[in-house]
DNA sequence: ACAGTTACTGATTAGTCAGTCACTTAAATA
DNA sequence: TATTTAAGTGACTGACTAATCAGTAACTGT
């Protein structure tokens, strides 16, 4: 049911614009508590539109969820492939430190690592484990490419990169404890102005 | 109507015992489909109880869950802690080398790995965030002081520590690609037996 | 002008699940 | 034995939510 839409740009919204406004709305929503904690109303509310009518864009709240992640994942890689090429030709451990740096930049918006946390966790769910697997083997290969590193340390990119997710997750920058600074030591980024919990 | 029961289906435990009990029935339940996706319902039967009695034991599902991922930290602390003391009187990288190892064979019985994860991902909640802070809290505490490690090394534990999340909740083990191996080489633990997947 | 297509919604349904309550049964104690 | 206390449950409810459908409004080509 999806015949050829593209043609040249219409003033007026067709569906498959919806569809793409309607993933970019949800992934800040999805990252709030995830998928199984939201509801596709919210998806909607944000979106401006009826939950009737995301349910007849997406093939149901899993297909939304799924072209969510995507929309992350892809947006991710660009981010890493921006701050990796920032460097030009440099060695690639620089690369890779250049990455890394935009990486942590992204702890800025935490909504794309914590759309990536909730992805990973929601595994169970074949279609989201083979969406996760997509976006990382997307990711891996585009980091490994990009920055000419070798396994090895394209493999502790990634290490620190889950630690970054971990960071968020707990929202350990609001935590002032020498346990907390042990694990996001160097990772901190510079907008710490989250008020102290315990 | 519930078979599950041991010898003497007369005597009676007491509540506190059953708390226990059903805490450790719940650990390889949430560790399935996490919080949110979990229904109190699963947990109670395989405890061999009623939903009412759960209810009755602990103050709402989100009291059963935080206990449940409190157990499971304890658990992961122990392991590390016999791990790192197999190792006697050595030099703290030798230690941590040991611990991570012992952090590995967890990848056996993913549950314990995947329970975290979960409490992780359901970090919206504050109550779970909170329980997720004082379980890392604990772990990263008796890390450091059992091994003696610097701050770095320690971060580095916990850096990769995050990587073995990944690589069982998307089940990376199942995957045969080179990306896949770049994530889990040298993580990648002994029983490979999974059939291949895409 | 009109017919046909496409965007979009209100109303509804069927199912799930957290939590409660009145109740039964077993042990402890007097 | 009688009374009290604690373990344990069936049967409900009220709230929520994924998904559907019949329909209306807006745009398009002819």
């Amino acid at each position: 049911m999806n015949p050829a839409q593209e043609q040249h740009p219409k003033i007026r919204s067709t569906a498959e614009a919806q569809r793409q406004r309607i993933v970019a709305e949800a992934v800040p929503v999805f990252a709030r508590a995830g998928y199984h904690a939201t509801p596709v109303t919210e998806v909607a509310e944000a979106a401006g539109v009826s939950p009737a009518y995301v349910f007849r864009l997406f093939p149901g709240k899993l297909g939304l969820f799924v072209a969510t992640v995507e929309h992350c994942y892809e947006s991710v890689r660009r981010a890493l492939v921006e701050g990796g090429e920032s460097t030009g030709e440099a060695a690639p451990d620089t690369v890779l430190d250049a990455m890394s740096e935009a990486y942590i930049q992204l702890i800025g918006d935490r909504d794309l690592l914590m759309l990536q946390v909730h992805a990973q966790s929601a595994c169970d769910v074949p279609e989201i484990r083979q969406a996760v697997r997509r976006g990382l083997k997307d990711i891996v290969t585009t980091v490994s490419e990009t920055s000419g590193a070798d396994a090895a340390s394209v493999q502790r990119f990634f290490a620190y990169g889950q630690l970054c997710h971990l960071i968020v997750q707990a929202d350990l920058s609001a935590v002032d404890a020498p346990w907390a600074k042990t694990l996001s030591d160097g990772i901190r980024h510079a907008d710490d102005i989250t008020p102290k919990e315990v």
